[in-house]
DNA sequence: CAGCGTTGTAAGCAAGCGCTTACAACGCTG
DNA sequence: CAGCGTTGTAAGCGCTTGCTTACAACGCTG
């Protein structure tokens, strides 16, 4: 975002606030809103503490920021059609907490918290619905759209967070291929498109 | 469970730990584990704190004596091929979080305590998932009744926790109805069964 | 190089948490 | 009715939490 010119400043105001940012955005997705330590996030940013409350003034202001540096993007340069088969492949990538699935694993980690649940509502989750019932035209798009969501969530949840066998430790393709057959019931003007890729 | 013949005796030790094991039950159901304080559980309970680690010894001990009065006898009493639809219905009542449902969403705004997570792998999720492989004759049986399983527990998520509209609105007739189409394909051996009911 | 805003540090505060303790009130048993 | 285990109560302990404060070190600007 910023010039990246100078090597490594010795105080370097930038550089902290991206430390903080990236080791939050971490330890959220790993343990969620409520496990998670200021005290924490300062010791893996490798940063004092109260500077966390100079740059992004509280703790739940951070989480925020976090989830606004979002996985939107990949829902504007994904053709619709092939948005849950590249969603499923990265959320069933292995690490996909530290990965650029954060997000989607700390609002799963921290779903009680209010924000986290209003980011689902208005923001990613929000954006990927719209994509997801554009894709038919079936009555009820919209909630075919939300139980697509739904899926996707819960399947996150009960690999990555609950362990659950066999599923934690399942071929991605299996999964992948299971789920958007039965999508393509779902959504099923754009069959043969979702099932693509 | 104990007698219940003498009217409110004045001190009743069985009573005081129904009190709690229900107030406990409805609170973490309302609002997960950790944003439940033990001070929420004896005063909804209309019980000295100190009763609570008296009778449970610990809040760690109360929420799996919680989770253990799961709706496990709903898994044995429901005939195999109508569990999806009973279990949508259930968790898609008005209130679900009240009523009989409350395991369930103890355990969604819970996700990350280790308990819960437990709860889901071995006890109430196995069985779930051991009836639905039972369901179809597909390769990767165990896999497909965990998709299946994934599904309602993102349901549950996305509709009562998060809050997203449509879904959190919509008639619970039509979610039914668009999610045994799809799980139809899932378990495919037992695609007349599982749309019945 | 004096002055000063910026960046980093150390210490600690108030509040809330799970849990414990010391004690009082009750009611069955001898 | 004396004795005693059971049930209920009030108070608070020790710890962790998010957050604040007071201060030191740095480095640009005049």
């Amino acid at each position: 975002m910023t010039r990246e010119d100078a090597p490594a400043r010795r105080r370097d105001a930038d550089a902290t606030k991206a430390a903080l940012l990236a080791a939050a955005t971490t330890l959220f997705a790993e343990r969620g809103f409520e496990q998670t330590t200021v005290r924490d996030i300062a010791a893996h940013a490798k940063v004092n503490q109260a500077l966390l409350f100079r740059y992004f003034g509280s703790k739940d202001a951070l989480f925020q920021a976090t989830l606004a540096t979002s996985s939107r993007q990949m829902i504007a340069e994904t053709p619709p059609e092939k948005l849950v088969a590249r969603t499923l492949a990265l959320m069933l990538a292995p690490d996909a907490p530290k990965a650029d699935a954060s997000p989607f694993y700390a609002v799963l980690r921290s779903s009680s918290h209010e924000q986290a649940a209003s980011a689902v509502r208005q923001d990613i989750g929000a954006d990927y619905a719209r994509v997801l019932a554009s894709l038919t035209d079936e009555p009820n798009a919209d909630i075919r759209a939300d139980l697509v969501l739904a899926w996707l969530l819960g399947i996150g949840l009960l690999r990555s967070v609950v362990n659950k066998q066999p599923l934690a430790d399942a071929d991605p393709a299996v999964i992948s291929d299971c789920v958007l057959k039965a999508v393509a019931v779902l959504l099923e003007r754009s069959a043969q498109h979702v099932y693509a890729d």
